[in-house]
DNA sequence: ACCATATTTCGCCATATAACGAAATAATAG
DNA sequence: CTATTATTTCGTTATATGGCGAAATATGGT
């Protein structure tokens, strides 16, 4: 029960299911979630926990950077099956469409740029 | 979106998940349910319609009683794929052996006599 | 060693949610 | 029609959650 319901609780957040639909395109770091979220880091990296608490998704530190991906064959089948439920449900969202058009113009930018410019605001 | 969230947030609660383990095994009416979580009827009530909201369960109305069941072939796609995900992953728990045991003895009584027993507490 | 910087942890606040009881509603029985 | 009773709605309260900023932590560069 414990197990289903930290998926269940970690799917339970729009902003949550956003990150799940963004990192379909292949890994992110922290600050591009920031930036697209257009959340605090601080908030972004509190969601990156509850989803990785659940096994939705899988973190990997490169020097500085934290790195976030959906799970792998190694992965829980029960986290692999939903997330591919949320990658099926909201692939036609709106919201999806607006956050796969905005990641595009953040993987443009240097991911070393887009750190610092969050410093400063 | 919003669908997606009316479901996962249906689904991110223990209570309302012990009750689609319980609609495995067929309809219940409302006074059931409260037996079974040992809730108040206004609580049960809410869980109720926030899982038919959702989608997750349909009601069904005779005469005083209000009878709730799993979503069946004409309900929403990603509701019943998900309603399937719980039962699979749910399956196996300690809470659904135990509902499960509590269930007999609730449905082995008449319906009418357990309203009634909650009314006088 | 020291500084810069990416991320996390912590403490706080606002809002959302789950629980209850009382009152309202719906529907049968007399 | 009135009484009974199953369920829902409403108002209140306690707890959970999401958000932020400040401080702590971790890591690479100088």
């Amino acid at each position: 029960m414990r197990e289903v319901l930290d998926i269940t609780k970690a799917m339970a957040d729009g902003n949550r299911l956003r990150v799940l639909m963004a990192l379909t395109g292949g890994e992110l770091c922290v600050c591009q979630i920031v930036e697209l979220l257009q959340l605090a880091p601080s908030t972004v990296s509190k969601h990156m926990s509850i989803l990785r608490q659940a096994g939705l998704v899988e973190g990997r530190k490169d020097g500085r950077w934290m790195y976030y991906r959906l799970p792998g064959r190694e992965a829980s089948k029960a986290a692999r099956e939903v997330v591919a439920w949320v990658r099926r449900n909201l692939a036609e969202s709106p919201q999806t469409a607006q956050d796969e058009k905005r990641l595009k113009t953040i993987l443009a930018r240097d991911p070393e740029d887009l750190c610092k410019d969050q410093c400063r605001s």
